[in-house]
RNA sequence: GGCCGGUUCGUCUAUCGGCUAGGACAGCCCCCUUUCACGGGGCAAAGACGGGUUCGAUUCCCGUACCGGCUACCA
């Protein structure tokens, strides 16, 4: 019988949330909900210094725009709480504690300045970055090279300390992935860990395993960023004495910079022109905003589509997945090793296919929020559901319904003249004004009739329509764009569509007046 | 520098040793469309390199190169 599927997402509350952190809390769920399992948030916010007000809140409302709700969080308490580590603080310390009495972990007194002092001293062209291992630690002050009584004695008189792990000698540590398979480190390579603060906060190394095993947590899925230092949690699982209840490990491989190199970061959207945050975050200190997904006009179940697919494959051509599809075929087992280059018109492909397929009823109150935050609702009562019918082909991302809709409820501010005048004249001219005089007396106000009058009247004057189509749709809509212009006529209705024409005319050549 | 991971079209990727290497995005061309899109059709574009193993390697093994991550009392 196995244990109960528990997973958990462990974001610091430092800033908006990045891409590749809603593309961790997307397998999570995945993994967890095709399982019936458990989806749970910790905040990890144990790093005083980087904590930023408003971030926690951020994160969790984010999720909830994604439709990834989490089972367990501060918002939602459930048995395993709290959930933000820094009310847990009283937990840490008495692990920690455990781990020196065992001689796993040691007490280490050395000051900032001393430890950079080490750094410098031992700081060589073959060893660029000295750190406290096996090889340091006997010149150091701790609890190794004092003796006891001196400990005891700095102990008692509150001395600012850290605890810290010890590495053990000549040993190679293994870790099964579900993704990358057997790793295995070398214990004499890697550092001896800080495990507890001296401001008594515990570092993530020993917070994540003391909380992942309180919250009976089953896999640990997270950024291959921590996959150097997942040799010191398996060592401190053991060494806790939890071995066998050691969640199994997934590093999930990274998102990088569409060009150049390296991890994808919230500088590269800035200079790149697109977002990386989920939502608009604005930093509290300087106050400048972080363009969102959700803001630039994703829907979400396109992000979340265009996330799953980063990094992850069903292993057929199909590409359009629903969360409930995504629930049927995601499999932890398929996600790739290597890390993936993020491509915006790849995410905004996502999008358009999302708009084309979505329900014009579900995209209603979108493209209503948006028009209203623009400022384009009118007295008018046109069916915008019919508007967006028409437009919605033409919608890569929900602000885009700005410039294909605002036609129908506002005459256009400034019309494309430019693209008329070369080939205007005054045949022209008089067919337009003859073209009013139709409208203002006929009675049939719709797209086919109106379609073949103005074909009727163009032959009439012995004018190709071809010539004249272009022009009446920039007088109606006031550019090269739109759906069809006796359709847009149709709706926006004869004294409108009239005065469009009469203020287009107005600013065009016409010799008799 | 050390440690760990990775490497198929420009990008995301398929391939459980048999490949004329498939799909998608982007690009280009054509059709449809008296706009812009949608849609349809087409073109171009890839196995880092060198060794093995094998009848046969993109696929397995080793080495090299390159890329990335980590190397904090940050996560």
């Amino acid at each position: 019988m196995n244990n109960p599927i528990r997973v958990r997402f462990a974001p610091s509350p430092t800033g908006g949330l990045h891409l590749g952190g809603v593309r961790t809390v997307l397998f999570n769920y995945l993994f967890a909900k095709q399982q019936g399992g458990t989806f749970i948030v910790r905040i990890e916010d144990t790093d005083q210094g980087r904590w930023v007000p408003g971030a926690e809140e951020y994160i969790l409302d984010t999720l909830e725009w994604c439709g990834l709700q989490p089972d367990e969080s501060p918002r939602k308490e459930g048995p395993y709480g709290p959930y933000r580590q820094s009310e847990r603080k009283p937990i840490y310390r008495k692990y920690a504690e455990a781990l020196v009495a065992k001689g796993h972990a040691y007490y280490a007194f050395d000051t900032p300045e001393e430890l950079e002092a080490m750094r410098e001293k031992y700081k060589s062209d073959s060893n660029p970055s000295p750190q406290y291992n096996q090889a340091i630690r006997g010149f150091m002050k701790n609890s190794l090279t004092l003796s006891p009584d001196e400990v005891n004695q700095l102990l008692e008189a509150k001395t600012p300390h850290v605890i810290r792990i010890k590495m053990p000698e000549n040993e190679t540590v293994h870790l099964v992935d579900m993704i990358r398979g057997d790793i295995s480190f070398e214990t004499n390579t890697v550092d001896d860990k800080v495990l507890l603060k001296a401001d008594e906060m515990p570092t993530y190394h020993l917070a994540v395993v003391v909380d992942d095993y309180l919250m009976k947590i089953s896999h640990a899925f997270r950024g291959e960023e921590w996959l150097p230092s997942a040799s010191v949690h398996v060592l401190l699982w053991k060494y806790l004495g939890w071995e066998t209840a050691m969640p199994e490990w997934a590093h999930l491989p990274l998102i990088l910079k569409p060009d150049g190199h390296g991890k994808l970061s919230k500088r590269d959207g800035d200079r790149l022109g697109f977002p990386v945050f989920a939502m608009n975050w604005t930093d509290p200190k300087t106050g400048e905003t972080a363009r969102g997904f959700k803001e630039n006009g994703f829907l979400p179940q396109a992000f979340v589509n265009m996330l799953a697919l980063l990094g992850w494959n069903p292993g057929s051509d199909q590409e359009i997945f629903s969360l409930e599809e995504l629930l049927l075929v995601f499999n932890i087992n398929r996600v790739h090793k290597g890390g993936a280059k993020f491509d915006y018109e790849k995410a905004k492909w996502f999008n358009h296919e999302w708009i084309k397929r979505v329900p014009t009823s579900e995209l209603l109150p979108y493209v209503a929020a948006i028009l209203q935050a623009e400022g384009i609702t009118n007295g008018t009562s046109l069916p915008l559901e019919t508007i967006i019918n028409l437009v919605k082909e033409r919608c890569t991302l929900l602000t885009d319904f700005i410039l294909q809709t605002s036609f129908f409820f506002q005459t256009p501010e400034t019309i494309d003249v430019d693209s008329i005048k070369p080939k205007w004249n005054e045949a022209k001219n008089l067919f337009f004004v003859e073209l009013i005089r139709n409208w203002q007396l006929t009675n049939n106000w719709n797209t086919d009739d109106l379609h073949h009058a103005f074909q009727e009247l163009a032959a009439a004057n012995n004018i190709k329509p071809g010539e004249l189509m272009l022009p009446l749709r920039i007088m109606l809509v006031g550019g090269k764009f739109g759906p069809g212009v006796f359709e847009v006529a149709a709706l926006i209705g004869k004294d409108e569509s009239i005065h469009r024409i009469q203020r287009a005319l107005a600013q065009l050549p016409h010799p008799h007046p």
